[in-house]
DNA sequence: CTCCCTTTGAAGGTT
DNA sequence: AACCTTCAAAGGGAG
């Protein structure tokens, strides 16, 4: 549980509905502080990648005679790479799906300019990338790692052809000052306690456990 | 032990 | 040109 008081919130609720206080969130309590400029990056080793994470597919990947070399990252992952500790400590969710969806929203309430630094070091990291191996394609690395099954024939719905069953929808509130988002009414409960709203993040807490919720905090809805 | 899930963006292939 | 496919990170969960 993440000990997050009224005053670290946000003093007032800038809301209250259906027994719930809506705080709106500073989007810096969201984010890392500015990290220290960082030092000269070291050259990329020539030698090959090695999946740091155990739990990561090797397949393909190990018995390559030649180095396994990775994508560089994009803007979005290196925003997920520094923001993922904040959003799994804020929010209490250690399984990545979640953290990532939480994330995706994030990135989408992000300024044009706000992103702006991700797509320069994205950028950066692509150039040192391709000087580093020259003649790599990301081609080289399809088929390293198991075939993407896309799951129209176990569930139907990950095809990007097929649309995706309509998740809870947000709606705009109508008479919403700084909150532009209220629940759906309807929504079956799950357990991410924020939405995004413009640049700033709205947390939903209940009146009862005011300032923070618990794990029953109630909706998390997508556009 | 290995892969799925889930996100956005990039790159390369295909239509 | 537009669309499709794959893979970058992450780690809990499932098989």
């Amino acid at each position: 549980m993440v000990n997050v008081t009224a005053a670290e919130v946000n003093q007032m609720p800038v809301e209250v509905l259906d027994a719930q206080l809506f705080y709106e969130l500073a989007q810096d309590s969201f984010f890392l502080p500015s990290p220290p400029p960082p030092p000269p990056p070291p050259p990329p080793k020539a030698t090959n990648f090695v999946f740091p994470d155990k739990k990561k597919r090797k397949t393909g990947a190990q018995d390559s005679s030649r180095p396994y070399i990775k994508k560089p990252l994009n803007a979005f992952m290196l925003f997920m790479k520094e923001q993922r500790p904040v959003v799994k400590a804020q929010f209490l969710h250690k399984d990545s799906a979640t953290v990532n969806k939480i994330m995706g929203q994030m990135w989408k309430s992000l300024s044009l300019e706000q992103q702006e630094k991700y797509y320069e070091e994205s950028e950066r990291l692509t150039v040192i990338h391709a000087s580093t191996y020259p003649g790599w394609s990301c081609r080289d690395n399809y088929g390293k790692k198991k075939k993407r099954v896309w799951r129209s024939a176990a569930t139907g719905f990950n095809n990007r052809s097929t649309p995706a069953p309509v998740l809870p929808a947000l709606v705009h509130a109508p008479s919403a000052s700084s909150c532009n988002w209220h629940e759906a009414p309807q929504v079956e409960p799950t357990s991410v306690p924020f939405m995004t709203s413009g640049a700033s993040l709205v947390a939903y807490v209940p009146l009862s456990s005011s300032p923070w919720p618990s794990s029953s905090c109630p909706t998390y809805t997508q556009l």
